[in-house]
DNA sequence: TTTCCAGATGAGAACCATTTTCGTTTATAC
DNA sequence: GTATAAACGAAAATGGTTCTCATCTGGAAA
């Protein structure tokens, strides 16, 4: 994606793009993306950037707020920034940490029970929880 | 539940039923619960009893340990502690904070994708989020 | 240009659920 | 009784995230 494509992506959600955001966002809204704070810190640290925790911190929230991305919670130590926004399900390997989309529309959620009295629905998710498979050989 | 109940089923889980297990179990494993660590303290304090937040952590992980109970991460800021084993589905309340069983088998999902290569499931779990439906009343 | 001002940034302190440390207590065996 | 391992608990440590507040930046107004 171009930097004018991004900063017209922000522009659009309602986001001034500074640097400091592009760079943020280059990193995480170039295509679909699941990166933890400290994965996002380190890799501006990597790319040589001088980006405090605190704004990326910010903007993570900022782009959160604007529909840029979706926090998800699949481990208690940390959370995941999504660049994919629409509605999918993700496959979190436990061993690696990796969290991952289920690809296309694969899922489907039969038989949705009615809610509890006085809710409304926000979202269903999926989340598939796999391991890796230990080696057989030797 | 019986005390002895109770009693029991920790030993049958390979747990040896010390004074301050069979408290938390009291609370936690007496039916149906999805309580936090800090829930649980509190019910502990107001019930009278003195029992350490370490003691309450150390249980809890050890009740996770031999299928006692599950842990739910659901919001980040703190976990959930299930004592429903079997596999099951959420409903949670992102007003009150609450979390819930869908009844049931109402849910079933279709179409599970194709695994990450190298890795084998470890569970499925669908939760949904859900808030309370503004009142109309003046 | 200067001046003003709101918003953005950043260094570091604060927060807080959870974990760890490690000395003390308890239970059971001998 | 004494030994030994397990269990307990008070307090400190941990670590991701949030907060505080002083400084910086960029555009509008004069």
């Amino acid at each position: 994606m171009f930097r004018t494509d991004l900063s017209e992506k922000l522009a659009k959600h309602g986001v001034v793009p500074t640097p400091q955001r592009m760079e943020i966002a280059s990193i995480l809204l170039d295509g679909p993306r699941h990166l933890s704070a400290d994965q996002i810190l380190e890799t501006l640290r990597t790319n040589g950037s001088t980006v405090s925790k605190a704004t990326v911190y910010n903007t993570l929230h900022l782009f959160g707020e604007k529909g840029l991305l979706r926090e998800v919670h699949v481990d208690p130590t940390r959370t995941f920034f999504d660049s994919t926004t629409h509605p999918h399900h993700h496959f979190y390997n436990v061993d690696s940490g990796e969290l991952s989309d289920i690809p296309g529309e694969a899922i489907e959620v039969q038989g949705l029970p009615e809610l509890p009295a006085g809710t409304e629905q926000e979202s269903v998710e999926v989340l598939i929880r796999v391991r890796n498979t230990p080696s057989t050989e030797v």
